[in-house]
DNA sequence: CCTCAAACTGAGGATTTATTCATATCTTCA
DNA sequence: TGAAGATATGAATAAATCCTCAGTTTGAGG
């Protein structure tokens, strides 16, 4: 299930003083406007550069290539977000069932719409990368977070419960995701939104309902 | 609604003797089994024209540049994924609303695990190009033909049937996509199948009950 | 068989771009 | 203060790749 990072994408140096810090924080901002404006196949490491203040050299010490840089643009993003998930999913333990779908919905939403147009340059930049591990990295703790979240419920059905919640997050990042590519470049339809939460509220009930343990209600 | 597909992608002539078309098809061939062997980075006209048996000018003579090449392999993709959903939706006319999802699903699904690779490698290949008007050429024809075919179920609930209609092709494109993105290379998680199913029935049987109409029966 | 348009060829021009490294400048702290 | 490590510089290198075009071959209709 781990996968490991490929050493080609592996930063070459962490900053140890202070403007160091901030070197790195231009780069990643520097990259991130350039993938907002121009997308990836316009991006050169000495653009950059350039937009962000400092000159390739001191780019490339700390990425070995442009690979990585692009790769850790997107990691510092996917852990942000996972964090927030879990944080979310956290505050929800021992709820009911039909309250944790929607903040996770919600939470999720939140975080992608909040600035799309960023959402939508990540979306495009990770996909022509070696980012298994990115990827599977992110999933495995939105998955852990959520099935633990599930699992405190009062009212979990007894259906596998890893089941579950994977088809709730495949479905809920994946609707995400399609309605931005819908999209094409104007504000995301908030009418899924709300759509998306009747779903999969929809879902849970006839879980519980399939479920043998609800009769003795 | 209908965005213009951009000059610069346009083919530059059709091919008008058969053995012209042999060698665009053979193009597009050798397109995509290098899409799907190395990735679009690593995708190069001449090597493309290589694998084709043909020398780089003659591709030339077809698509104006690169991109162009990627748009219409592209193009040809979805044209035949959006005729199989309009194919499946017409024959399910007047059927029950349950039956036409699971239709709908089941099609979707099997035309894109039945070549898994290659299906991934367009995914990769779409993002990082000029495809606004690919994109909403597929999602109107799908969503036209998913709403005629709601609109003729028995039991249509009277719910607004275009929004209906986009949330449930936005979560099952949207699930595949990431179902895909889970497994990395391996085959796709059938179970998934299952559920997006029950949940899809879930839904439109909510649609059905909140349906004012519905207490006539 | 002959002619003309369609189809094909592929070496090379022009440009772009990733990455290095020898050198210079800052920070820290003893 | 001064030495040592950390950080920054950016011209130069080396490689890659897109695309053109002048010329050749093929096929179809008369």
């Amino acid at each position: 299930m781990d996968i490991e990072v490929p050493s080609s994408l592996k930063r070459r140096k962490s900053p140890q003083q202070r403007r160091a810090s901030a070197t790195l924080e231009a780069i990643y901002e520097a990259t991130i406007q350039l993938l907002v404006k121009d997308g990836l196949s316009e991006l050169t490491t000495t653009r950059v550069a350039e937009r962000a203040g400092v000159s390739v050299g001191t780019l490339y010490q700390y990425f070995p290539n442009k690979q990585a840089l692009i790769y850790a643009v997107n990691e510092v993003y996917l852990d942000a977000l996972a964090e927030k998930i879990k944080a979310a999913c956290t505050a929800r333990r021992g709820d009911v069932m039909e309250s944790m779908v929607e903040t996770l919905i919600d939470t999720y939403w939140q975080a992608k719409t909040e600035r799309a147009d960023v959402t939508r340059a990540l979306y495009r930049s990770v996909v022509e990368m070696d980012n298994e591990a990115l990827i599977s990295a992110f999933i495995a703790r939105t998955d852990a977070a959520a099935v633990a979240m599930f699992a405190s419920a009062s009212d979990a059905p007894s259906t596998d419960p890893v089941l579950v919640t994977r088809v709730i997050l495949t479905v809920i990042f994946g609707a995400v995701r399609n309605a931005f590519e819908r999209a094409v470049a104007g504000p995301i339809d908030d009418g899924l939104r709300q759509q998306l939460r009747i779903m999969c509220v929809a879902y849970i009930r006839a879980m519980q309902l399939s479920d043998p343990m609800s009769l003795a209600n």
